[in-house]
DNA sequence: ACCGGCCTGAAAATACCTTTCAGACATGAG
DNA sequence: CTCATGTCTGAAAGGTATTTTCAGGCCGGT
């Protein structure tokens, strides 16, 4: 029988220094939930719903409250990066503080289909300032470092995206090779594993997948850290099972998605803050080369401008 | 002996009209200083100069940091109207939580080249924000209105877009592609006006640029403009000449620029959010088609994923 | 100096949180 | 359909943190 394993819940293992979110709660929830299991969920849900009226309860009140026992509401605990049901609870309470100065990330309705263009407007962008916000407390500084660290000093960089990402790909691609690095984005699979074989060590590969399960793009990173080189994932599932060949994987955050507006389309604008980040990152760490190489790309492209007015 | 009164400190008196402070906790700690002993005294203090840093002790490490015992502090906090110390603590994390973010939005200083990754993100993500927010009330719910109008009855689409244009371009067409409408997101200039020759009336070319200058852009969509077609810019100058070939012009935000984010970089953001809300409008308008749609390329899609766990 | 009251912290008692463990449930293979 | 395998779950045991008790010590008054 099982023997072995058991519930091990490493307290701190060396290789989760993920910092307890302060705020971006309801956030976490989304992206682990898929993850959990149901009565997990259950508790993540209530608590994400009402905080403050969660940091009141007890273990046993809040199991009592989500019809689950105490374990399952520690277990969950220890599942949105907390040591224990203790320290969710503090953050529960500064949670409930926020919220109740105005800094609150209350919860928004999703848009439906006989909304006016005005409400459209407004909630989109309510839309995307939380998911900025979220993306940015969720981001994992130490991983981002080692990420900006690597392409600093890499040979050669590669990104692979597929759809939607494969825009961010683009986008981040255009941006190195503003600053004088040796970037390249790939869209298509066969290509990109063709190119992923010549990667060795110094060399980086990136993967952008909102799900962590796009096959066509998990293959070429496998093969690029199969052939040494430095790998990093921009996925919203830092558990998928891209996880396994990502030297680095940042965290993008999962919206709220509604029918008119999938997951996969939301995502975009955490995907691109973070490639933002690693952007001004290694700009900032090849400052030397960088900013000359920027100035220079701006001169150069002044004269595709109309002079005129 | 003794006998009588000891430390009754009512549990939970129903008469008890003390309200747990939540923010007010500096100034009753001033307000009780006097009605306290020495012991007291130096944990209220404590308490009150270092929100934050409390909340994360025990009982145990707050007596050992004022040099006093657990039940001293057990006493101060009923004095201060708290149940017990574990009720301190939560109120204390609530008020580190509100202090964090009072002193936040110091936040609106330029990215430097020595900011600190952390800083980085922070400032990103603000700005990203401010740029989303500035976007949303400045947008044209008219011209907006109009141009939703002309696409859902689209008998074709091409979208030109050039550099970190052609991006946002690639982004409309690729969901307007979703919804079954025909779109094409077009780089480069010959072959967009080339292909604008063929416009006509019902068919809609929209022309994404910042600067409202770049001539590989504004003359496709004169051509398309001349042959009667419907035109649209997106632009962050709409005194620009593009606005004389374009029937709706959508403003977009221009936001702060800095030497390591050039305003090119920074518009994006914006230019995103107005395609949203075209497609969320277009959408909308279609949506017995569209819906459908959405959900069969959804469909599609999920292939692509390794359904392993 | 002596007495009485109050402050204080060590230690006991309790409440709360965490872990263990075995039964319940689902899932897929034969 | 049945069984084997693994996962999920809550009851209860096991630990910590908090609260209460209680006796010693300090201090001012006489």
């Amino acid at each position: 029988m099982s023997s072995g394993v058991k519930e091990t819940f490493s307290r701190r293992s060396a290789t989760a220094p993920a910092p307890p979110a302060p705020a971006a709660l309801a956030a976490k929830v989304r992206t682990l939930a898929p993850t959990m299991t149901r009565s997990m969920q259950r508790v993540a849900e209530t608590v994400a719903a009402d905080p403050a009226g969660c940091a009141a309860l007890t273990v046993t009140g809040l199991a009592e409250r989500t019809g689950t026992s105490e374990a399952t509401v520690v277990r969950t605990s220890r599942l949105l990066g907390y040591p224990g049901y203790r320290d969710l609870r503090l953050a529960l309470a500064a949670l409930a503080a926020q919220q109740a100065t105005g800094s609150a990330p209350a919860v928004t309705a999703d848009i439906a289909v006989d909304d006016s263009l005005i409400d459209v407007i407004a909630k989109l962008a309510q839309e995307e300032q939380q998911c900025l916000a979220d993306t940015a407390a969720a981001l994992d500084v130490t991983q981002l470092e080692a990420a900006v660290a690597a392409l600093s000093s890499a040979r050669r960089i590669d990104v692979y995206g597929i759809g939607a990402s494969n825009l961010v790909a683009q986008d981040l691609v255009q941006k190195l090779l503003r600053i004088g690095l040796i970037a390249h984005a790939h869209s298509d699979p066969h290509l990109a594993v063709t190119n992923a074989v010549q990667m060795r060590a110094r060399d980086v590969a990136i993967a952008i997948t909102h799900s962590g399960r796009t096959t066509d793009v998990i293959e070429p990173l496998r093969v690029a850290f199969d052939h040494g080189a430095t790998t990093i994932a921009i996925t919203g599932r830092p558990d998928g099972e891209i996880a396994a060949y990502a030297d680095h994987i940042l965290t993008t955050s999962t919206a709220r998605e509604s029918e008119l507006r999938p997951a996969a389309m939301s995502s975009r604008t955490s995907q691109l803050l973070v490639v933002d980040c690693l952007f001004i990152g290694v700009a900032q760490r090849t400052y030397e080369t960088a900013a000359p190489a920027l100035s220079a790309s701006y001169e150069a492209l002044a004269h595709r401008h109309n002079p005129h007015h």
